[in-house]
RNA sequence: GGUGUGGUAGUUCAGUUGGUUAGAAUAUCUGCCUGUCACGCAGAGGGUCGCGGGUUCGAGUCCCGUCCAUACCGCCA
């Protein structure tokens, strides 16, 4: 037996027993005639003493100990004269009478630290040093609590968990997919799944009403912190149901997770929101209402007093900063230098300062104090307030308005991480019209319904009735964060078939691509709908991070490398030559 | 594909107007130290200043190119 505990477990009421721990040399502190070894596995550090009690043999071996060896050590757990109160084992010692070194450690390119002093790189590419640190430990334990509790609470309320294939079909609609070369069929190629949608659809018309998976999906897009090219989704199928239906099953799964994740009860509903109004009042598909700062339409105010910026604008926006007033004008530059930066993209920035005595703005040339004063109340303004205005184009405008928005939401401190606003967003566009390729492309998949009372719509020949159709479709937004997406699909072959159409597949091209899910839908194919939540970026959120990549063991940096495995990487002739592929580019 | 930021000791960083032998902290090693827990004290070793080219009497510093990392935009049904 290697151990009799961990290190994270001895106390006081272990004192006088003989225990043997295994684990890591987390550091060593030699005094003289004395030294302290910190002793760390995945439970915590306990801490061991060497004295004028060691033997010989023993003082030789803790001689040669060095950072991240692997040693088994024995003794007498005792109480300490001086107690360590930041960690559990603090109240204690154990006195060794052996120690077995199991396994030498080279120096770690950083240190093993909380605040470690590595950076990024170095870390990525000694991963497995990284994952050492209590940091990567509690974000991996709070990932496996979080898939725990889901398993659980479906499980609970009758859904199945099935697995579905990851080699599937290419169907090049959305994302770009990952290709795997075929050895036995020449110059075909599987597809990884972007998600298993037509496969829990398929097990809609098996029958299996309630299903889920945590499951990984493949993207081959560019990176972001939130994003990687493999992923894991809580991947949600219901027949029989409603949109109602899919939202209180799944705000009652986030609800259990906060409560046995975080231990935070949350009983009020969820608050929803059409995209119409996210974007009218948020600039934004995805809002974060852990803050107010809501945006407000005032083109009607604007107008007629020869402001040109203003009067040849679409669109007038304007957010109220609460107690920003006292920005300096060098603060105020620098917040109109970001807003025109390309990412943003507005041309300009217009404030206006409410004051106890006055009210001032940048525009104050075309506009009287009652004039500026009928737009402070339209924000909502007060005493103490700055008023920060964009005019444009509208989609843009209001775009620009939300981001703008998100960074005063920063900048004032008003996201902090321990807070957490749910939001139900819904009634989504169903189709986008790209102008590049003159056609539709569907905004979520093209198996979302539209809604009932747009079929109409659906049916027209008109381009513009088309574009109004809105989608049975709704998305989970947690502080800003997009989490969750689905939608009650189309169950109807005759409804599927226009939904190809409508997206300029060919009825060749759309066999050819889904052939399998239309003939499915001949069957006898239930109503459903179903929801998949982004799980990587769901345990960020409640490990109070922004990037995903701690929350994965083993992530890919920022060109989508494995930067410790090395890979991609070129594989050898002989390989490529079964694969039927042709060495165009590098060389092993 | 684009924009910004960065690349200097094992690691994290500083390095002024282009000017002597490129510094600090930490890590490592050596010695001292019997109650430390960010131990302390004394000392030592450690550098292709990402790479290539250019300007210059002289480049870590300026210019051009390139590679890498990172955040964002495009992209992500």
């Amino acid at each position: 037996m290697y151990r009799t505990h961990t290190c994270g477990e001895l106390r006081l009421n272990n004192t006088g027993e003989k225990v043997t721990l295994a684990g890591w040399v987390q550091k060593i502190r030699k005094m003289g005639g004395m030294s302290f070894i910190d002793l760390r596995d995945r439970y915590g550090i306990t801490q061991l003493v060497v004295d004028e009690s060691a033997s010989p043999d023993l003082n030789a071996t803790a001689e040669k100990l060095g950072r991240e060896f692997v040693i088994q050590a024995t003794g007498i757990v005792a109480e300490r004269t001086s107690k360590n109160s930041k960690i559990l084992t603090g109240d204690v010692e154990i006195k060794l009478t052996d120690i077995n070194l199991l396994n030498a450690s080279q120096t770690p390119p950083f240190t093993i630290e909380d605040e470690t002093d590595g950076g990024e790189e170095i870390r990525a590419k000694y991963r497995y040093l990284d994952l050492r640190r209590a940091p990567l430990k509690k974000a991996l334990e709070l990932r496996h609590k979080m898939a725990q509790e889901t398993r659980k609470y479906l499980d609970g309320i009758g859904f199945i968990e099935v697995e579905t294939p990851v080699l599937i079909k290419s169907t090049p609609e959305g994302a770009r997919d990952f290709v795997v070369p075929s050895r036995m069929n020449a110059g075909e190629f599987y597809a990884l799944p972007q998600s298993p949608q037509t496969f829990k659809q398929l097990l809609m018309v098996a029958g299996y009403d309630k299903y889920f998976q945590i499951v990984r999906c493949f993207r081959d897009e560019d990176l972001r912190a939130d994003r990687q090219p493999e992923f894991t989704q809580i991947d949600c199928e219901m027949s029989f149901v409603e949109r109602e239906d899919i939202l209180n099953t799944f705000e009652g799964l986030t609800k259990s997770l906060f409560k046995n994740v975080l231990g935070l009860e949350m009983n009020e509903q969820f608050p929803r929101i059409s995209y119409a109004d996210a974007m009218k009042y948020y600039g934004s598909d995805k809002p974060d209402i852990r803050f107010g700062m809501k945006i407000a339409e005032i083109k009607h105010l604007t107008g007629g007093k020869d402001f040109a910026v203003f009067d040849s604008a679409e669109y007038v926006g304007a957010i109220c900063v609460e107690g920003a007033a006292s920005y300096t004008r060098k603060q105020v530059d620098e917040i109109t230098e970001w807003v025109k930066r390309p990412q943003v993209g507005a041309k300009g920035l217009v404030y206006i300062r409410v004051a106890e005595d006055e009210i001032k703005s940048s525009v104050d040339k075309f506009y009287t104090p009652e004039e500026l004063t009928a737009i402070a109340n339209e924000v909502g303004a007060k005493n103490g307030d700055l008023i920060l205005i964009l005019a444009g184009d509208k989609k843009k405008t209001q775009d620009a308005m939300g981001t703008l928005r998100i960074e005063m939401g920063n900048r004032l401190g008003l996201r902090k991480s321990d807070h957490y606003a749910p939001l139900w967003v819904y009634d989504f566009p169903l189709l986008e019209w790209d102008e590049e390729t003159q056609r539709f492309y569907a905004m979520h998949h093209p198996f979302t319904s539209p809604k009932p009372e747009d079929m109409d719509k659906f049916y027209s020949s008109n381009r513009e009735d088309i574009a109004q159709v809105c989608a049975n479709a709704y998305d989970f937004v947690l502080n800003g964060t997009e989490i969750g997406g689905g939608s009650i699909r189309i169950h109807d072959s005759a409804v599927q078939k226009r939904m190809f159409e409508v997206l300029g597949f060919g009825s060749d091209e759309a066999d050819y691509k889904f052939g399998f899910i239309i003939n499915a839908f001949k069957f006898g194919a239930p109503p459903h709908g179903g929801i998949a939540f982004g799980f990587d970026r769901f345990c960020a959120l409640f490990g109070g991070q922004e990037t995903i990549r701690d929350y994965i063991a083993f992530p890919k940096n920022n060109a989508g490398r494995d930067v410790m495995l090395d890979a991609p990487s070129a594989i050898d002739a002989t390989q490529m030559d079964e694969l039927f592929l042709k060495s165009t580019v590098k060389k092993a």
